[in-house]
DNA sequence: TCCATATCTGAACAATGTAGAGATTATTCT
DNA sequence: AGAATAATCTCTACATTGTTCAGATATGGA
């Protein structure tokens, strides 16, 4: 499947992050599940056993694959908010519909992606999960469009409390729906108007 | 790892539903990637090369799996349903959250089901699936649910539309996100109150 | 009873993850 | 510089996997 590549030098120099690298692009191509060590190995052009001196076993790089894929989500929210900066007056309603928008686009684009950070490859303990969550950009993001949407847009601060929750998991789950084909594409946009409305944000 | 049974007739009988049954309770155990043909035929008593003259391939029994584990879900929640059959006034509105609650109760006790269904092991083109959702008992479930809801609870109707979708989202997302350990569990209820806010419910 | 058909077994193959012993190169110390 | 040590990678091997196919075995109908 993969061909080998020659490799001039014995030592390969950066191994660990271009057996990363490699192992993200085939998941790419094929789904975590059918990720295969020697693959990954042949492709960089290594034997297979030297990959088990960066990682103890497959498990591990696959998480390694899906920490860096979490970076990437959370790159590709933060572009979408700076290309919409200072535009007309509502903006955290804005930043809060490009959010939901930037998270299915992404996962749209690499169904494999999404499927290896959110579908049980990457489980932890929950302190961890949770660490993870709080420190991470994408849930900063969301905090803060939140905050600044309560604070300027007069909402009910009623609904503040846990509304990120309601947020993540109808987005995420929507999106986790619409690519495994349950739900069609389109539906998605219904339900930002629904998370809107939950926030105290009235529809025209 | 699974021990050979031994079996008195050479022909096994039903082993067609058999080996679904075992390779149901495997799943269950471990999980659908790491179900083996080889131990799911050693389970039944019977050599690997005999599930072939009822599956094609390992995937088409996992689905066989993925099928049938869809009808239980639809069961537990009828089940949940019927428990709570004129229980006070405001009836549909228990449902509702007797719906979203049994939901979330199957995939926890049993994640591995959960993941099966909705992990990307069952994924089929966009018709199948969007019949498959229009006929299934957890979509009447919730659409009747939701009528009811509507006609009533006195709720706003312009809220009605594609409410179902937005709900099912959400609560799919909830699941799926405290199951791999990304919240933790006591947030679902939140989750269901942002819902009935969002179809118009002011809660106390 | 004999034959056709359905059902299951056996052996085989290529691919996989992983372990361990050994080869090769880089680094450090004197 | 040269030698000892450590880091890095290869080779071989093993058990397990999905899958195929030729053949064995049982069942039901004539």
């Amino acid at each position: 499947m993969a061909v080998q590549k020659v490799r001039e030098t014995y030592h390969h120099g950066d191994l660990e992050s271009a057996l990363l690298h490699a192992a993200k692009k085939m998941v790419r191509a094929g789904g975590a599940e059918h990720l295969s060590l020697r693959a990954v190995a042949a492709e960089v052009g290594v034997s297979p056993s030297a990959a088990y001196h960066y990682y103890p076993d497959k498990d591990w790089l696959i998480r390694g694959v899906g920490r860096q894929l979490s970076e990437d989500l959370a790159d590709f929210q933060e572009k979408a908010l700076s290309k919409i900066l200072g535009k007309g007056a509502k903006v955290s309603r804005i930043r809060f519909r490009a959010l939901g928008s930037a998270y299915i686009d992404w996962a749209a684009k690499e169904p494999n992606y999404f499927r290896l950070i959110y579908g049980g490859y990457c489980s932890t303990d929950e302190a961890e999960a949770r660490e993870l969550r709080d420190n991470s950009r994408s849930w900063k993001m969301l905090q803060s469009c939140l905050d600044d949407l309560f604070r300027t847009g007069g909402l009910n601060l009623g609904f503040r409390l846990n509304s990120e929750i309601l947020i993540w998991s109808a987005v995420h789950g929507a999106t986790a729906l619409i690519i495994e084909g349950h739900l069609p594409r389109e539906t998605f946009e219904s339900v930002l108007d629904g998370l809107e409305r939950s926030i105290g944000i009235r529809n025209k």
